[in-house]
Order: structure tokens, then sequence, then C-alpha cells
DNA sequence: GTATAATACTTCACATACAAACTATTATAT
DNA sequence: ATATAATAGTTTGTATGTGAAGTATTATAC
């Protein structure tokens, strides 16, 4: 009795989430000595990479996290004076997200730090390995997500 | 100028994360209605897959998570009822950490639902797509945890 | 054989997530 | 034009994580 082919990757879930848990740790512990926790860091990559302002409602959904959350976290982020809270134009509802002089200065050293550890995990591997699992890990995403 | 090839997979690391995110959460929602959460039904399958009884730093270790965190986890799961703390012998420090029969009712339940949304996400790739991502997330970890 | 170090668990303070309920504002329906 | 919906942000309660410090027990060094 052979295994059938898909039992033969009965680890592969596992091994995702080993491979995404040790990337975050490593960005996590590279970033550490900068004061930022790994919420705080997306959260100002996110912030940086928006034109003119952004709702905390968008940046939840950017972050895929719940609005209470981008409330507690922001809260926190103005508090290390990394980012304001500025009025929205035309909404008095919402909010507009802005990154302080402060805040600018640590993206660039924030995307360093990524850009070097990527670069030094993808090193060593065929450009057909990476597209294959580029792929098929997107392919997943989306098959996922069309599940509701 | 043509793009290095690294560089063409700089979207690499967020899909991964992505694709981690969104299995955990589907994961997550279909064991929700037997009252788990992620870390619970985590708990759960490790326990239920040690031997003679787990002690709660082996578990820290396995779920890679810190020792405080088992202690409110195992706290919750014992008032739960799911699992119990046995002296452990010959040590005691220790406590050994055990499944009751309202957990061990639990895990198969958790373990088919497990395993019929990996079928439902493998589904539909090659052996080799499968075996060339498994192969590329296995030594990216073992390249991230070299990394100390 | 006792001082010291390591180990297992716990507690505390805090960061971070979600869900549900609340407030203020804006949009929609009639 | 006003009653009703939806939207943006907040608050509150609970679950879950980390780091630092504490307690009890076991192992090690001399």
């Amino acid at each position: 009795m052979t295994a059938k082919p898909k039992d033969r990757h009965e680890q592969l879930g596992q091994v995702l989430h080993l491979v995404a848990k040790a990337w975050r740790q490593q960005l996590d512990g590279r970033l550490k000595p900068l004061g930022l926790t790994r919420t705080k860091w997306l959260a100002l990559i996110f912030i940086s990479r928006s034109v003119g302002g952004i709702t905390q409602r968008a940046l939840a959904e950017k972050m895929e996290i719940g609005e209470p959350a981008v409330v507690a976290l922001i809260d926190r982020l103005e508090k290390d004076q990394f980012i304001v809270r500025n009025p929205m134009p035309g909404d008095r509802r919402a909010k507009s997200l802005a990154l302080t002089a402060s805040g600018k200065r640590l993206i660039s050293k924030i995307e360093a730090v990524a850009h070097a550890l990527r670069e030094q995990i993808l090193v060593g591997f065929t450009a057909t390995e990476l597209k294959t699992t580029s792929d098929v890990l997107a392919r997943m995403k989306s098959k996922i997500e069309a599940m509701q």
C-alpha cells in the first residue's frame, strides 16, 4: 500500500507555520534594539506606505487585526511620538494617521533590516525554487480565502 | 536594467506570512464550535502525542512559547477539565500533564478537522510543486534557526 | 557535606489580540 | 426633513504572549 501523494506532505502545514514564525522572530529580534515590537513596526510600515494619510479602519484591514487592537496600538505609537492622529478632512468621525519626524527616521532603518534579513534567507535557492514556492503559496492563500 | 532574481521574490516573505495566517484562521474558525482557541487545541494535540505525560517545560518548548504562557494556558485547560496536572514521579518540581476522558474525546475531533482542512488546501497541486515547496520551506527554517 | 548553580513552576506587569457594546458622525430611505 | 442604517472610533472584559523576579527542588562543585 503506497501512501497517497498528499499524505507525503502532511508536514507541509506544520513547516509553513514554523518558517513563518521563525522569520518573524528573527525580524523581531533585529528590530528590538530599535525599541520596536512586531505590531509597532508593521503599523509604521503600512502608515509610511500610505500616501496622504490612512484611517485606523484601513490600517486595521491592512494589518488584518480588529479596530480595537488598532486603537490600543495607535495609543502606544502616539505615546512613543512616532505617529500622530490628525482630523480627517471631510469626515469628522475618522482620523488620519501620519508619521512624525521621529517616525520617518525609523522607517528607513526598519526597511533596511527587513531587506537584509530577506536577502539572507532567500540566498542559496534557485530562481525556479523560489518561483514555485511563491506560486504555490499564493494559490494556497487564494484557495483558503475562497473558503470564506 | 534587469531585476536581480531575488528582487523578484520580495513578496515571498509577505505571502508566506499571509498564507500561514489564513490557514490558522481557517482552522481556528472550524474548531471554535468545539469551544477551542488555537492555543488550547495546539496544547491538547501536543499533550495527546506525548507518551507517559509531558512537563510544562517540554510543552513550552514544543509550542515555542514561554513558561509563563504555559502556566496560564494549563490553568485554563484544567478549568475546562480537558487536562490535569499530576505530580511527576521522581521530581517534585515538575508536573506531568495528562488528558482527562473529556480531553481525549476532543482530540479525535480536532485531528479530523485539521486533516480535512489540510486535504482541502493541498488538493490541486502537483506532487512536484508540494515537494519543492516543502523542501524550500524546510531549508529556510534551518537557515533562519542557524542565525541563532 | 554544604555552598552554589540550574531547573520547574509560579507570579506580576505589561503588550497585544478579539468580541461585544457604546458614542459620534455620516449616509440612506421614505 | 426626519427616522433609520452604516461607519469610525472608543471602551471594556477576556485570552494570550513576553520579560523579570520569586519559590521550591534538584544537581553540581569544592
